[in-house]
DNA sequence: CCGCTGTCGACTGTCGCCAGTCCACACCAG
DNA sequence: CTGGTGTGGACTGGCGACAGTCGACAGCGG
C-alpha cells in the first residue's frame, strides 16, 4: 500500500515531501480519478501523521488535482472535455499576454535566445512524460521571460490541471509536443511580431484542447 | 488581542470561519503588511487550535494575502507598484477573454441584462469598502457569465491580491469604481462588439493599475 | 570597549488522540 | 419478502502536547 517511501535525506519539510509524493502519485496514475484519498491510509503509506497529510491534501485541492466529495472526503479530480477546453482557453489568454510582454520587453533578444534553447529540449523521441515536461517547461519559460510574476503564478496554478488533462489523453499527445509547433512562436517573437505570435499560440492551444478533450478513460 | 469572536451559530466548519475571519482582519487593516502572524496568538484570538489556524493561514498564503518569511513564519503580504501593474495586466487578459466568450455566447442577451443589473449596484455614494465590493462583484459576474469555470477560478485566485492592492490605494479609488467606467463595457457587449469591449476593459484596467500602484502607505 | 559564546525564549513542524457524523449492513417486525 | 431500525465501522473535524530550530540577549574574555 506504500505510495513511496519518503527519503528523509533532504532538508525540506515533511509536508513538502508529502505534497510532492502525493502529487507524483496522482499524476503517475497511481490513483485514478474518482479514487478516494483517505487521510489515514495516506498517512500510513507516507509514514507521516494525518495532520501532515491533511495540509498536503488541502494544497492539492487548491491546485485542482483533488476535489471535495461527500462529507469532506477528497477524491482525485478529473476534467470533463468542456473543462479541458476552458482550461486551454484560459491558458491561451495568459500565454498571449506573455508573448506580448516578451515582444515589448527591452530584453526581447535575450528572451528569444532563451526560448530557442528551450525549444531544443523538445525531443521527438523521449517518452510521453518527458515530452510533456519539456513542453510545459517551454511554456513556463515563456511566461517567466515576460517578467510578470503575477502571470507566472497564474499560469502555474493551471499547471496541475493541465498535467492531468494531458496525461489523460497521453495516447495522442505526441503531435502537440512537437518542436515544429513551437518554433513559429519563437520566430514570431524574434521578428517582433506580437500579433503573429499570439495567433500561433492561440492556434496551438486550440489544437491542444481538441486533442486532450477526448475522453480516453471513461473510468 | 481578540480579532473577533467566531460565532458558533452557523453550520460551516471552524476552519472556514477562521479563514474568513483572518481574511477580513487582514483586509480591514487590522494587520498591516509585514506584520507577523503567529499561529499561537491567532489561535488564542480566534478561540481555535493552532492546527486550525495553520490551515487557514496556508490557504491565505496560496491566495497571496500572506507570504512566508524567515523560518516559515508568515507575514501579511503587500504588493509593490510593479506587482500591481502586473496584477492588473493579468486581470485584463482574463477579463478580455471573458468578454469575448460572453459576446460569442448564445446567451449574450441574458448576460448583458445581468451585467446591466450588476452595474446598477455601483452606487456613487457608499463607503470605499462597499464600492470595492460592488466593483469586484461586477467583474466577477462578467467572468461567471462567460460560462468558463476555469476562467472564474483563475480570476478568483487574483481576487485576494486585488483587494489588498485596492485597499492600499483606497484614498484614490473613487473614480475607478464609478458606474460610467463600466457602462461602456456592457454597451459594447450588447452591441456584440467584442473588440470594443476588450479595448474598454484594457483601458479600464490600465487606469486602475496606474491609480492603485501609487504607494500610499510607505509603512 | 568589542567580539565570542552559551543560554533562554519563541515559534513552527509534527504527532497521537478524542469527538462527531454519516454510511452500510445486518436484523427484526409485519 | 419487504421496510424500518439499530448498531458497528470508518472517516473527517478539531485539539493539545512534544520536539527541533533559530534569533536575541546577557555574560565573559580579550
Amino acid at each position: 500500500m506504500s505510495v513511496e517511501s519518503l527519503s528523509a535525506l533532504d532538508r525540506s519539510t515533511l509536508r513538502e515531501r508529502s505534497l510532492e509524493a502525493l502529487r507524483a502519485a496522482i499524476l503517475s496514475g497511481r490513483y485514478r480519478p474518482g479514487d478516494h484519498l483517505g487521510e489515514v491510509e495516506l498517512a500510513g503509506s507516507l509514514g507521516v501523521s494525518r495532520g501532515t497529510v491533511r495540509e498536503a491534501l488541502r494544497h492539492l485541492q487548491q491546485e485542482g488535482l483533488v476535489t471535495a466529495g461527500t462529507r469532506g472526503m477528497l477524491r482525485v479530480n478529473s476534467l470533463t472535455p468542456a473543462e479541458v477546453h476552458e482550461l486551454f482557453r484560459v491558458r491561451a489568454a495568459l500565454e498571449a499576454l506573455a508573448v506580448r510582454e516578451v515582444v515589448a520587453s527591452p530584453r526581447r533578444e535575450a528572451a528569444a535566445a532563451a526560448l530557442r534553447a528551450a525549444v531544443e529540449q523538445l525531443t521527438d523521441e523521449a517518452e510521453p512524460a518527458a515530452r510533456m515536461e519539456a513542453d510545459l517547461a517551454f511554456h513556463l519559460q515563456l511566461c517567466r521571460l515576460s517578467g510578470n510574476s503575477m502571470l507566472v503564478e497564474a499560469w502555474q496554478r493551471l499547471e496541475g490541471r493541465m498535467r492531468v488533462a494531458i496525461l489523460d489523453g497521453a495516447d495522442r499527445q505526441a503531435p502537440m509536443m512537437a518542436r515544429e509547433r513551437h518554433v513559429p512562436i519563437v520566430e514570431a517573437i524574434e521578428r517582433g511580431d506580437a500579433e503573429a505570435a499570439v495567433r500561433v499560440v492561440d492556434a496551438h492551444m486550440s489544437d491542444a484542447a481538441e486533442h486532450f478533450a477526448a475522453p480516453s478513460r471513461p473510468a
